[in-house]
DNA sequence: GTCCGATTGTATGACAACATACACATCGCA
DNA sequence: TGCGATGTGTATGTTGTCATACAATCGGAC
């Protein structure tokens, strides 16, 4: 049933083996990732780390799992990717007078203007993709994915019984 | 966490990068693929390889860069991983006796047997993961997946459209 | 006030996937 | 034939991310 016949040149764009969207959906998001990241490697940063320093830019100062947790990465690599911003002055730590735990992370005005840059890429970049996809299917996407994570969470937190056939709904 | 004290960006600006449905996908693709390793680790297994296995079971013999091309991964990632599947004796690899570039990849029974426990698995799995959502929600789910990631190759595809190549500050 | 559990950030090691470069085989064309 | 272009698989180094373990610090229970 998949289309192996022809190796058409142009876009292998596969939507590979069995058509779940569970699996169509990792493809995607692969896609959207790799062209996010080519563009932005203009500016010198890949997706994690422009959302990363629009978030302090748009928010302030916060935290570093704060952070974390805005980007969806772990403390551990949102750690190396403030380093990275920082190394570069894009972004800066504080320390936190009422807590000596933790840093302050704070864009520089040069990571604000970066971020500028960051945006008028990113207006175009959506503007492409979003091409024959209406508000509301884009609501409706919006809304399906929460769905479907939110079922997702709940069944990575029940811990299920270890083989297959235990008990099937 | 304490709800620090922001800049309050006077402008919206724009959606911000962290609830645009881009953003989403990604997010519930990872989710999706570590709930789908976190269960297959059962069987010593991670979803790309078990999608691999799964192809080499339902469609026989393949060449590594068919098989690269099916699970969306480059040739080195995929020799790797077939590598690691033969080390244990789930799949093998044949010389074709019509071109001695290529080999030629097929499951072993053990293989096989390991494809229907991978199954078992995957049914129960995508069940928790589809509650709440119709068929009808699905469909439209993977049209709107397809279109995205029609456009995002376009979009790739062509080299530069219309970016801050010239004006930037 | 003084401990003990919880939290924060970091160091470390592991791993998956990529891009590049390469060796070898094949195919098409002279 | 021979030979270059192309395709196939592999080696290598890099990157992004995770999990785990750890020191410093906080904050509440006593």
């Amino acid at each position: 049933m998949p289309d192996l016949s022809p190796k058409t040149p142009a876009a292998p764009r596969v939507t590979p083996s069995w058509h779940r969207f569970e699996i169509a959906i990792i493809a995607t998001a692969r896609e959207l990732r790799s062209a996010f990241d080519e563009r932005l490697a203009v500016l010198g940063l890949n997706l994690s780390q422009a959302s990363l320093l629009a978030y302090v830019t748009d928010f302030g100062s916060s935290t570093q799992t704060e952070l974390a947790e805005m980007v969806g990465l772990g403390r551990a690599a949102t750690g190396t990717m403030i380093d990275q911003l920082e190394r570069r002055g894009l972004l800066e730590r504080r320390p936190d007078p009422d807590d000596r735990r933790v840093w302050l992370v704070a864009a520089t005005p040069e990571g604000e203007r970066l971020v500028e840059d960051f945006y008028d890429l990113d207006r175009g970049l959506r503007a492409e993709f979003r091409r024959g996809i209406s508000r509301e299917d884009r609501h409706q996407l919006a809304d399906l994915l929460d769905r479907l994570g939110t079922n997702i969470a709940e069944s990575r937190g029940r811990p299920r019984p270890t083989l297959p056939e235990s008990d099937n709904r």
